[in-house]
DNA sequence: CGTATATTCAACCAACTGGTTGACATTCGT
DNA sequence: ACGAATGTCAACCAGTTGGTTGAATATACG
């Protein structure tokens, strides 16, 4: 899954996403018990966990019927070198953030030919 | 402003947001100056702008007819300490995000009652 | 005063989001 | 083989998002 900081970030901007990331720092848990405290529907959990997978902040494997959720913080990384960019967090690191930078600036479908 | 991780996430999930960011850590800008290299109109990027104000990444000072734009990277230390919690980090305050993941998760119009 | 500059407002539009429900496919247990 | 459990799919809906254009509002300049 190609997670680029646009899908990693608006997958961390819902707060039931965002709860089920902190459930799966618990542990790993399948579709049906990372529903169970929320109220809404199976489906609804179901497209978020599509959603949260897709940015690559969750993996999920099938084993017999039930699918298990597994978190995948690597993906926050990239996201989080972002931020620290800004330069109000410690352990910075200018190289990575550099590089971040000219990658999406020079993304020619965002600026005037 | 109320700058909830919500709003904060979602501003930060659009590349033309997160570009205007990067100019204004070079320095100050007016809101012609903000839109001129992208290939939008001046209103689209005013909307951008009211957008990242209203998640407190931003100030905008109206001096004369001209506004400035300012970067208020401290609205990025929360979101940051979030994603610090999911220990991939260094320099992870483990406090400061059990207080983020109670507060979260304690929204009863999330959970079921 | 009149005109150019800087920015927002209002109306509109297509596309996306986050939710619903009901039907469907798999797999497990008996 | 049957029935219950686990998830997803498809269609639908209301509300939001990201863009457009044209008019409106200040403010500054000469």
């Amino acid at each position: 899954m190609a997670a680029s900081l646009d899908t990693v970030f608006s997958a961390l901007a819902d707060p039931t996403r965002r709860a089920i990331l902190a459930m799966l720092l618990e542990d790993d848990m399948a579709v049906t018990d990372v529903a169970e405290p929320f109220a809404m529907s199976l489906a609804a959990i179901s497209k978020h966990l599509t959603v949260l997978t897709n940015a690559g902040l969750i993996s999920q494997e099938r084993r017999g019927r039930v699918k298990w959720c597994k978190l995948e913080p690597d993906a926050l990384r990239e996201a989080s070198v972002w931020m620290q960019g800004f330069g109000m967090m410690e352990g910075l690191d200018l190289d990575a953030f550099e590089r971040f930078l000219d990658a999406e600036l020079a993304q020619p479908s965002l600026l005037e030919e």
